[in-house]
DNA sequence: TATCAGGAGGATG
DNA sequence: CATCCTCCTGATA
């Protein structure tokens, strides 16, 4: 049996905006990239639009098996998802005549929500921090725009479609409806909408939320706070590779740790890594040839080195500062 | 064939 | 000037 989730699809890799769940050795699992890119909102008993907070666009891609307390979400609205697999005993359900406590259903959700509230803000912040942009898409730059699409286009697997925005600044974006979107592309227009749409409501729960409110969801890593609020900082190759690799539940499908406290990473899929690299550093015609030449250069200077047992695809941060 | 090592020159901030 | 990009040759797994 094992997990029909992750044997069939790309759970996890490149998606920064899914929930986040225990790191799970992606040797154990397959690399296939399967492009389901549907958006089912109703799975998780969550309303298609206006959700208090966030949208899951990508939770399709969780690993529901390995991550505690998604099933309770999606055994939940089992009516809206029909499922072969049989309820804990303890999950609420939907089921009126079984009227459950109230009080535990709606605390449940509460937490849920708040959790996964959470982490769709620490994804967007990472994103923010790998692309170099503001989390609000109101102030972007064309350039911001076209840096975001890019990414979207990666995250879903999308044909070129950052192509099809071209000129466009943050606010025009914003303005943009549905159909909009769907004018510009008619395959994919509902997918960046609906992206779209989730950055939009976490800028818009930032701005009612003061600041500290949002340090519960904010990064448990102090080396982050380094490249928080500056985004026009320009990032350092051996700052990024480190960015990813303190997000497993976002990229180990690219790049993991082998050996955390002696800070020996693997590079999984180098041509993936390079192309985030590539869309970080507006370099599209970034390849690993390149990269790993960048990363060759951190030797002479003791950033990085090759590990004692040298590996393909395997480096070693020389003074691990975590 | 992909990766690795490193030289060299150039672009950029 | 530091850093990285780009291109290159040659070696290795």
């Amino acid at each position: 049996m094992g997990s029909p989730c992750c044997e069939n699809m790309d759970c996890t890799a490149h998606s920064p905006l899914y929930i986040s769940h225990p790191y799970t050795d992606p040797r154990t699992e397959r690399l296939d990239k399967t492009d389901d890119i549907q958006l089912p909102y109703s799975l998780l008993g969550l309303p298609e639009r206006g959700w208090p907070g966030v949208y899951l666009p990508c939770y399709n891609r969780l690993d529901l098996e390995e991550n505690p307390w998604v099933p309770r979400m999606t055994e939940a609205p089992a009516s809206a998802a029909p499922s072969s697999r049989t309820p804990e005993p303890s999950l609420p359900s939907t089921n009126p005549d079984q009227d459950p406590p109230p009080e535990t259903e709606e605390c449940c959700l509460e937490q849920v929500h708040t959790m996964v509230v959470g982490e769709v803000l620490k994804d967007i912040d990472t994103a923010c921090k790998l692309l170099n942009i503001t989390p609000d898409p109101l102030d972007w730059s064309c350039v911001h725009v076209q840096k975001w699409l890019l990414w979207t286009e990666h995250l879903y697997r999308l044909p070129q479609v950052s192509t099809m925005f071209k000129e466009l600044m943050g606010r025009d974006l914003c303005s943009m409806t549905e159909a909009d979107f769907r004018q510009h592309s008619s395959q994919f227009g509902d997918i960046l909408y609906a992206h779209l749409d989730i950055w939009k409501s976490a800028a818009a729960m930032k701005e009612r939320c003061p600041p500290d409110d949002s340090k519960s969801a904010a990064d448990d890593d102090s080396w982050s706070d380094v490249m928080c609020n500056c985004p026009s900082q320009p990032i350092h190759l051996w700052q990024f590779l480190r960015e990813l690799l303190l997000k497993p539940h976002n990229y180990s499908r690219c790049i993991r740790w082998v050996n955390k406290e002696k800070g020996i990473f693997k590079i999984e899929d180098s041509a993936h890594v390079a192309r985030l690299w590539g869309i970080r550093k507006n370099r599209p015609a970034m390849n690993y040839d390149k990269l790993s030449r960048s990363i060759r250069q951190y030797y002479k200077k003791g950033i990085i080195r090759k590990p004692d047992v040298s590996r393909r695809l395997v480096y070693q941060f020389v003074k691990p500062v975590w």
